[in-house]
DNA sequence: GTAATATACTTGTTTGTAACAAGCAGATTG
DNA sequence: CAATCTGCTTGTTACAAACAAGTATATTAC
């Protein structure tokens, strides 16, 4: 840690809170919770991950979980939409983990213009082998939590993502 | 339109979960969540923010909030281990926030070569503006949660978050 | 007191992620 | 068959962030 101040946050501004916020300062600390989890998950939720010496980034390794989830080959533009990104984008990052042997790529039988894709073997392992890197991080991490308070947290988070995307939509 | 298939992918696969353990169920779950909620919060979370005709991006954001959690001035390099950030990113971010007038910046008195930091009064505004926003959208999400589901959220995603802090460093 | 080193930034450059726009080729419809 | 729609690719731009190398100030060693 540095020496120097470590911004910290302390309590007690010089003027007193004024009495009518006090239900906005909890979702304020919420709000500040959320996104501190966010950066968390984001950054060195998802270290850059080299498996087997695979380098997988962070949008690569979310394409690879919506595959993933998916069963069957799936068109790059529901794909796309399903991750909430531009079609340019998922086009690009595809592309990429085809290249790399991750993902594999056939022309949809019924539609010449669309593309199937799918997870490759390879591609199927290297995210078994992220998942469980995370997954044991997670688990590093509640281990100190009773069953309840976990299972309450994924209901809550459940509902809070669900409600989240249909609300702030 | 060929109605194509939208990810979605419930539950019967023919071959059942070969997959793990049931407890690694719950935290894949868990972790899927949490990057949903990771990128919610990241991208829709903080629109690119018009506040009376001033754009802070995201990283804008962050900075302003932490500049307004540390007391008095604050160096860069303190702001950049407070953040986890390059101090060189830092270094631009605040330069931009100085240049629209959101931050001030002075000499430390007792180190010639170290800036101190701090938000001007036009930047406690702005943030003060972006924050009612967000805080109202969380506020709309939370809206049909009852008190002690909300509050118990806000606990249990402080305590997930300083765990993770600890844990995943 | 000056040389060596350490600290606090700044600037140059590269990478990753994403958007928008324009285009092409296969599909659909009048 | 022409017009249009759809699925995807490519060009370009922007931004966030990292690393590397530089500058200027501070501190330490001698």
């Amino acid at each position: 840690m540095p020496t120097t101040t470590p911004i910290e946050t302390p309590a007690a501004p010089p003027a007193a809170p004024p009495r009518a916020l006090r239900g906005d300062d909890a979702l304020d600390a919420l709000e500040r919770a959320l996104i501190q989890l966010a950066r968390v998950m984001i950054r060195a939720g998802v270290p850059d991950v080299l498996v087997e010496g695979e380098h997988i980034d962070r949008a690569g390794y979310w394409t690879l979980v919506r595959l993933d989830e998916a069963e069957g080959p799936v068109r790059l533009s529901d794909l796309a939409a399903s991750m909430e990104l531009d079609l340019s984008t998922v086009s690009r990052q595809a592309r990429h983990l085809v290249e790399v042997g991750l993902v594999t790529r056939q022309a949809d039988p019924d539609d010449g213009r669309a593309a199937r894709l799918a997870l490759s073997e390879r591609g199927r392992e290297v995210l078994e082998s992220v998942r469980r890197t995370r997954r044991d991080v997670l688990r590093g991490t509640l281990a100190a939590w009773g069953a309840d308070e976990r299972s309450q947290l994924a209901a809550s988070i459940a509902r809070l993502v669900s409600d989240m995307q249909g609300c702030a939509r």
